[in-house]
DNA sequence: AGCACGCCGACT
DNA sequence: GTCGGCGTGCTC
């Protein structure tokens, strides 16, 4: 007798197990997935974990229901992986195997409604009941949750229960393959009248239809000229001819249709020699490559415009030509368009791409390809989930822009930070791992201090161009002044004037959507609320409606106080869509655009604008920090940041850091060909972040940030782990919370900070309380975690709280 | 997570 | 009297 364990997609903590027959377990091994039945009815896709021969002591095994894969779907190393994530994240398998593998592949079983065939007595039925029967009749079957378009949603369950009292239905579970591979329709020579000495009187069978004979004359003429398949396609369009054409051919059994599974995604180009490396970018490589001889992890610093891209594809050369494979992250969709383009002149087809606006259906492929270690997935470019992947012989890991928060995942667990599991990877495969980014992260910039991780650096612009140079514009004087032009200040309206007419495209930067933030009463101060969370809505002029940004919840514009009943009402703040407007009244003549989360929602609208600013056909492009990302514009000569402040008064110990980050990062926009012009406004031109900016000083930010951070106790001189409790009731919350904070500081003394009412106290209706602690690095992380999972157990133990939503997020960004 | 079982308030 | 609300416990 065999057994297995099995990994489940669930928040579950433990593994389960389940036997197997003789002939079963020959044909399985670890990392193929099994549908079982899990509980009276679900089935789901569970993944082998290990196969024994240890029956279990205190209950009987179920049998598995089938086996889905013939080959692992997932392979040794993933699973070591995810196991190392699942303990240092404080989460169970179950959830890092539902975030690592496309959700096309781990199917559910879903309950469908089958009519029973001997049931006939159909006037004992109520009108509801009846119309299910009557469905049945129509369709067969009906998965459960489609019951709702016939008959109430909450009668359904009580109507299915009466239903199989009656005898008129059963319930069976069942399984879709949701994975359609993308087949292309192809056009062949019927196999009749395949030997040559027919093709004569081929032709006699349509002497009559001078349409087809000329699509079988297309048809030889193009298959003379070449030796693959010919698409359908290919033929009504030489031919000049409709598919009913073909399609008569094919009815005549002259020519026969058949199908090619394709690849949804093909990057067919002409590859490109990489562009030879100035003589700085030589030495940088050379370093990385030392560097790498005695360390696994290499951070590469080099200024927004240094060239890093060139150095990566040569890297990435390297590994691909000892045929090893290489993951390239990127922080977020924005930046894949750009630098996809880049390498595809390189690697060509060798590249697969992987992020959250392909379909399952194209992650289904990327990853089956990856598995497979195929030709197009020598080079993966990709999200945060990249990095789940079944790679086989990873030799180099890319983490560009590594500073970037977007890594780290916040919902739903796996709380996990791609750029440190990446190293975890990396290290499982034996492979090496670069950093790079114009910002380090406080983090990775510290561990190269200590020697942990390698360090290069890149200072200068490629072409020594000269970095762009950052001036500072005090609002604070103008206000008082009164010469402000809305939200411009002179001397960046004169700035933007002489760039567009020098014809040079403008980037103003704004890190707010919407129009004004909030829409205020002049006579009482009230601001229309989110009725879900504790937020003021945002005013979106185009959509004349004011959103929550946290819930989406919307309603209509009030012309008068909700609270008051005056009808003066004001904006307060401003967002991107006002800036927009604004400059465009103030240059008429520019095609002004957009950019942010409510302008590129569309799976292809980021590229539509970037194209569309690539080809000059938008002269000033307004946009939230999306735009900071790596983006690389020639013709980009002013970037304006209009209001420098707002980042910096964020309640975050990062404020700082990320402050710099995003004004470097949106500054280097300026300038990549010639020497550009940055102007930055704000209300303390003498904020010490503000001033390192302007003076391109990481390093200077960087020693007083570490300063401050170890001063403070914070991350990278500790480690952190966040818990946020969250429930509809405000009441429960707070004796949760007070039980738990007590317990916590118990056990962890001043370790533990807070609890705290976050910003934004409610979400969704649900009231939030967070706490954090902080974990020096003389004390054993892993001891820590076992005292906190233990509270939890206690916690969650007491009846009262069981309802009280627990969230634990290590290293909390 | 999902689902069944079980115990208390609003209706036929 | 029943239907259905959600609190509780279990799933191999």
């Amino acid at each position: 007798m065999y057994f297995i364990n099995v990994i489940l997609p669930l928040a579950l903590p433990r593994l389960y197990t389940y036997q197997v027959d003789d002939k079963e377990v020959a044909l399985l091994k670890p990392g193929m997935r099994v549908a079982v039945e899990f509980g009276k009815r679900k089935i789901y896709t569970a993944l082998v974990h290990q196969i024994h021969q240890n029956p279990p002591l205190n209950y009987e095994a179920k049998p598995i229901h089938q086996i889905i894969d013939e080959q692992a779907l997932v392979n040794e190393m993933q699973l070591k992986h995810w196991e190392w994530m699942a303990d240092y994240y404080m989460c169970s398998l179950g959830e890092v195997y539902k975030s690592a593998v496309p959700s096309s592949l781990l199917l559910e079983s879903e309950t469908v409604l089958i009519k029973n065939e001997n049931f006939i007595d159909e006037n004992n039925l109520s009108s509801d009941e009846f119309l299910i029967i009557e469905a049945l009749e129509n369709h067969q079957q009906l998965p459960i949750d489609q019951l709702s378009s016939i008959v109430d949603g909450k009668k359904s369950l009580s109507l299915i229960r009466q239903l199989i009292e009656k005898n008129a239905i059963r319930l069976k579970e069942e399984i879709n393959e949701i994975y359609q591979p993308k087949l292309e329709k192809y056009i062949k020579l019927h196999s009749h009248w395949e030997s040559p000495d027919k093709i004569a009187d081929i032709f006699n069978e349509v002497k009559r239809a001078a349409k087809q004979r000329d699509a079988l004359m297309t048809y030889f003429s193009i298959k003379s000229t070449t030796q693959n398949p010919i698409k359908f396609k290919t033929l009504t369009e030489s031919a000049l001819c409709s598919a009913a054409v073909i399609n008569a051919l094919v009815e005549k059994e002259l020519l026969e249709i058949f199908y090619i599974q394709v690849d949804r995604v093909r990057f067919d180009n002409e590859i490109e020699k990489a562009k030879i490396l100035s003589q700085k970018q030589i030495v940088a490589f050379d370093q990385i490559n030392n560097q790498f001889n005695d360390k696994s992890v290499v951070l590469l610093k080099g200024v927004t415009g240094s060239g890093k891209t060139e150095i990566y594809v040569k890297l990435i050369q390297e590994q691909l030509d000892q045929h090893k494979q290489v993951l390239y992250l990127l922080p977020e969709i924005a930046l894949t368009t750009q630098i996809i383009q880049r390498l595809k002149k390189y690697f060509g087809n060798k590249i697969a791409v992987y992020h959250s606006k392909y379909s399952l259906n194209e992650r289904v492929e990327v990853w089956n390809n990856v598995l497979n270690s195929k030709e197009s997935a020598q080079l993966v470019v990709g999200v945060r989930s990249s990095g789940f992947l079944p790679f086989q012989n990873l030799g180099l890991i890319i983490v560009d822009e590594e500073h970037e928060p977007s890594y780290k995942q916040v919902e739903p667990s796996p709380r996990y930070h791609a750029r440190d599991t990446s190293i975890v990877l990396a290290m499982i495969h034996n492979a090496k791992v670069l950093l790079g980014s114009a910002t380090p992260s406080l983090e990775s910039f510290y561990n190269s201090l200590e020697d942990k991780y390698g360090f290069v650096t890149l200072e200068n612009r490629f072409g020594d161009v000269q970095m762009p140079e950052i001036e500072l514009v005090d609002i604070k004087e103008i206000h008082r002044k009164k010469r402000m032009n809305g939200h411009f200040s002179e001397r960046l309206i004169q700035l933007i004037k002489e760039a567009l007419h020098q014809k040079e495209q403008v980037i103003l930067f704004q890190n707010r959507r919407g129009y004004a933030p909030v829409l205020a009463c002049k006579t009482c101060g009230v601001t229309p609320q989110c009725i879900q969370c504790d937020v003021s809505l945002t005013y979106h002029k185009f959509a004349k409606e004011l959103k929550c940004h946290y819930c989406g919840y919307t309603q209509k514009v009030t012309n008068s106080c909700v609270a008051c009943g005056s009808d003066e009402v004001v904006f307060l703040g401003f967002g991107t869509e006002q800036i927009e407007n604004e400059i465009q009244a103030l240059f008429p003549e520019a095609n002004v655009a957009r950019m942010d989360y409510d302008t590129t929602k569309g799976k292809h609208s980021y590229e539509r604008i970037l194209e569309q600013f690539q080809q000059q056909e938008i002269d000033i492009l307004v946009g939230t920090q999306m735009l900071s990302k790596g983006l690389d514009f020639n013709k980009v000569s002013l970037v304006g940041v209009l209001n420098a402040d707002s980042l910096l008064n964020f309640p975050d110990f990062r404020a700082h850091e990320r402050s710099y980050q995003l004004l470097v990062q949106v500054a280097g926009r300026a300038g990549r060909t010639k020497r550009g012009k940055v102007i930055i406004q704000t209300y303390n031109p003498t904020h010490e972040i503000i001033e390192q900016v302007a003076a391109h000083d990481y390093l200077k930010m960087a020693e007083t940030q570490l300063k401050e951070r170890q001063q403070f106790q914070y991350p990278p001189f500790y480690k952190t782990i966040n818990i946020t409790l969250k429930h509809k009731n405000k009441i429960t919350l707070d004796e949760g919370t007070v039980w738990l904070s007590k317990a916590l500081k118990n056990t962890f003394g001043n370790q533990v900070l807070g609890p705290t009412t976050p910003v934004i106290s409610k979400i969704r209706n649900k009231y939030i309380k967070e706490m954090l602690i902080k974990i020096p690095f003389n004390q054993s992380l892993q001891k820590t975690k076992i005292a906190v999972n233990q509270l939890k157990i206690s916690f969650l133990s007491i009846a009262a709280f069981r309802s009280i939503q627990l969230i634990i997020d290590v290293d909390s960004y």
